[in-house]
DNA sequence: TTGAAAGCGCTACCAT
DNA sequence: ATGGTAGCGCTTTCAA
């Protein structure tokens, strides 16, 4: 299960120790009970006023702060709500929306943390997760299994929603299927008129979940055209892309799907070096609508990617947590438009 | 102090209630004490072989996670590191750092935990924080106070370091000095015999705590060579670089350090719709190292930063944690070196 | 080798 | 209006 090792002592003591609800009680000439009551504005006692300020007096003079873990063990529950960090390194995009999320989810009084799970396997990081007692678990990307699910509800997670391109039995699914982004990229080359459409896959493993499923969305987009798909293997490297670029008219495409705008950008500079005339020759659309895709000549056509609002999320999450006997429901929460520029 | 709002209790009773470790006990027909012996491989005891079996058996069966907060109330500390997500959202750059940096402190057996904390001001902030008793707080950015480290000290915080542009009165600094990256940019672009010489400002104004310093720093290097300095305001945006290019030659500036590489790109792009040649009339340089600033033409010449690595700190961190009676240190914390590429 | 029990800091019930 | 106190889950002496 769990190990604490050992770890040297203090090399010296504290001069002070923390001041604890005992202490505020003493200095204020009342008993722990009414510091409680005063501190939290109990609703159900009445504390007169003079008693109030000086538990508060006392309180600040202490520089009294209350302890979550007592807190949270007496009440038996907290409103904590847990995000596993993901392993991989996420864009601008992602960042952002965590941020609105945390926002929105702290209007609603829980207490967000990100939680860095780095080393632990499946099982074992919700294991890591549970010991924290967490009232919701919002696992993004997928490594959680239904093993996983069950040990955090087991452990008194009152809601386990996965953010990942696939459902989690006894999990709440926010599906955030990529194979939308590929869909809208290859109905936009096809409806271009381009029948040889390749699709760029990067090399770095990490980005194999957004990067199959996006693959898979410009197959579906392709079947039964007669439209060919070539996956086209890119490093995320200067070189890489000049090699790429010097056999790519032997591989005779007339566009490409370029898995987002960086490796657009990157392979676009490529082909323009090696004298292949944009969207002459081949077309070129991206993905995630970066700011700098405007700035290339000719401007980058791209996918915009909707991610779902903060707001939305933290209202799902509040709902689940609430209405936790419910059986876990499934939500599409990623919606893609193409933004046709010049390059394609 | 801490307000705790109320909440709807919950719907219906969770079927199983969580198990603990008398629960685990009572399966094994064991102690609670055993069963802690057992499961923390207590090296002061020697438990059975089929004791432990039993125990071990027991807690599978039940799937027993051990509950933090109380094992961490009991203990009278906890190895949380608490890191707060920093408000601006950062780069690719920063993740990677937080990344390792967690990784390297798992390696020292500490939880690293980041903690949202939106809309909290100051030391509001740090009473938060302080809440969860973490054994050390790594801050980033400004905006903790030294009445915010007090609190956090008072609270049992063995350590409290500050990621930032400036010393906090009571914590260990990791002094991230971004004039150091404008010292480089300005001493280049003299070095490359510019005279008048632009910076731009980010309009973002989350952005001062990095746009200032580095502007400070190419005063720094200007200072005493007769160059002229001029401030450039510029949103994130092509409209308002736009509007700067088609005013630039009334600028009448020789070169730009553009903040980072970003808005080097951005206004790059601007100024050679407007038909200024790059580095000829005007020369431009960024920061941050991106790899599609190789991608331009001219290649852009950039500051690379050189962050410390998680290893460095996390020795550090721990450092600080074991001798927590040693009064704070500083430490320079970050590196800039100029990559001269062709617009420059 | 194992068990009984105290106590970490806090809140909520029940007295007064 | 305020105080006494039990008990949340855990670890760790001390006894047996």
């Amino acid at each position: 299960m769990v190990q604490i090792p050992e770890h040297p002592a203090p090399t010296s003591t504290p001069q002070y120790s923390v001041p604890t609800s005992a202490d505020v009680a003493r200095l204020a000439g009342v008993s722990r009970a009414t510091v409680s009551y005063v501190l939290n504005n109990a609703s159900a006692v009445r504390i007169s006023e003079p008693t109030r300020r000086r538990v508060h007096q006392a309180a600040k003079e202490l520089g009294y702060v209350p302890h979550a873990a007592a807190r949270s063990l007496r009440a038996g529950h907290s409103r904590m709500v847990l995000m596993p960090a993901p392993a991989v390194p996420v864009g601008p995009l992602y960042s952002q929306f965590f941020n609105e999320l945390q926002w929105a989810l702290s209007r609603f009084d829980y207490t967000v943390v990100q939680y860095g799970s780095v080393g632990l396997q499946g099982d074992e990081a919700a294991r890591a997760w549970a010991e924290l007692r967490p009232v919701a678990v919002l696992v993004p990307g997928s490594g959680l299994g239904p093993q996983g699910v069950a040990v955090l509800k087991r452990s008194g997670a009152r809601a386990v929603l996965t953010l990942g391109p696939e459902r989690v039995e006894g999990a709440h699914a926010l599906l955030m299927d990529h194979s939308v982004v590929g869909r809208s990229a290859g109905a936009h080359l096809l409806a271009r008129g381009r029948r040889r459409i390749g699709v760029v896959m990067p090399e770095d493993p990490g980005l194999d979940i957004f990067a199959k499923p996006r693959l898979e969305g410009v197959r579906q987009a392709l079947h039964g055209t007669g439209a060919t798909l070539t996956e086209v293997p890119l490093a995320y490297e200067e070189q890489s892309a000049a090699q790429l670029a010097a056999r790519w008219r032997a591989l005779g495409l007339d566009a490409v799907f370029a898995y987002n705008d960086e490796y657009a950008m990157l392979l676009m500079r490529a082909l323009q070096d090696e004298g292949i005339p944009i969207p002459d020759e081949t077309a070129v659309i991206g993905a995630d609508d970066l700011m700098l895709g405007r700035l290339l000549r000719p401007r980058l056509s791209t996918v915009h990617i909707e991610l779902p609002s903060g707001q939305e999320l933290a209202e799902l999450v509040d709902r689940a947590v609430r209405d936790f006997g419910a059986p876990p429901g499934t939500h599409e929460v990623l919606g893609a438009t193409v933004l046709h520029r010049a390059s394609s």
